[in-house]
DNA sequence: GTCTATATAGGGATAGAC
DNA sequence: GTCTATCCCTATATAGAC
């Protein structure tokens, strides 16, 4: 086994830490107990802690991006292009299950930082998704719902069950191998219930 | 104007700090300054930060419960009970934000002390609800969905854009107003969008 | 009940040896 | 580059006067 250098493990580490944590909750020392190393080292390689939140936070701004606009942005048509992007994402997103409610709540404190980072990364919008929605709205076979909304209720369906997981769990009295069903019988459900849904 | 009494001060100024900042961004002195008293009352009153992040925690658990159940269960026939659902819903969330965030992300950090409140006050299992949509899904007028997957979609496409509102603010460049009208026009948005998805 | 002053602990940051 | 020891500020909590 290869020893990781020291720079990755504390990424990694603090990956962890803040993700499930926040920013508030992390304690640097945790993060060092989890790299497997001393806090001295934290602020050898990364100055102070929001430094090291900054990279963290930016990489998960950048990890959201990538993958948002490379499933939704197929050269199919648009039931397919639905289809796919549903089962992309909603993979993507059960694997990074902190992810969205990591930048969702640190964006909500509305620090500075945090905002210009976000709008320094993010950069997205579905120009080309839109398109393709109008005109299948103006040739008839969509209801012509704004676009927006449609979007933010694809994202929203996706999102959702991985954001209040926590919640749901309970309520459902759901234990992690039901949920991990549920999360995967739920992409066939959405790819059915959304396009249904949108067709005129 | 009659002075409020000091108990009711503080709930109300722990309300709005925790609910933003949750309970590792919280500060006594903020919420002390918040209700214009100094931090000792705040330990007088609430022995300490525990204890009223506690009784905060609980009647946010009860909020959610309360208009869930009863918004939710109508006596009325399946279109309008959602109908009314997704109105009464979305109403409440508008006007309480932070709600939703404030109890999934304390619920993400898995402390004891918040899972047992939650589990302690929240007892809502929509069967009345389960029960309509069964008996829907045997008549052959609603498609044949695992009602725990509607459920979830239902909420979720309430609650999330409310949750990620400061996150979608700026990708879709949408000031107050806008994001707030965005809000209004999502209603209707939903009970056909939703109606439509759910029939066969 | 309400205040000021202070004790105590927690956590981020630095100095300095190796 | 990595460690130990320590500094020092911040935040919670308490003591005690009024």
């Amino acid at each position: 086994m290869i020893e990781k250098n020291t720079e990755l493990k504390i990424i990694e580490a603090a990956r962890k830490v803040f993700l499930v944590r926040g920013y508030s909750g992390a304690r640097m020392q945790d993060i060092a107990d989890e790299a497997g190393i001393n806090k001295a080292m934290l602020h050898y390689y990364f100055r102070n802690k929001d430094k090291l939140f900054e990279s963290i936070f930016s990489e998960s701004v950048n990890n959201i991006r990538d993958i948002f606009s490379q499933s939704l942005n197929s050269e199919k048509e648009i039931d397919n292009t639905l289809i796919n992007f549903i089962a992309t994402y909603s993979e993507f997103i059960k694997n990074n299950r902190y992810l969205p409610s990591f930048i969702i709540n640190e964006m909500q404190q509305g620090s500075e930082m945090v905002e210009d980072l976000f709008k320094k990364n993010i950069k997205m919008y579905p120009i080309e998704f839109i398109k393709k929605l109008k005109k299948e709205q103006s040739l008839g076979t969509l209801e012509k719902y704004d676009p927006l909304q449609i979007i933010v209720s694809i994202i929203g369906l996706c999102l959702f069950p991985v954001l209040a997981q926590p919640v749901l769990k309970i309520l459902f009295d759901y234990d992690d191998n039901k949920y991990d069903k549920f999360l995967t019988e739920r992409v066939a459900f959405l790819q059915k219930f959304i396009i249904k849904g949108l067709k005129k």
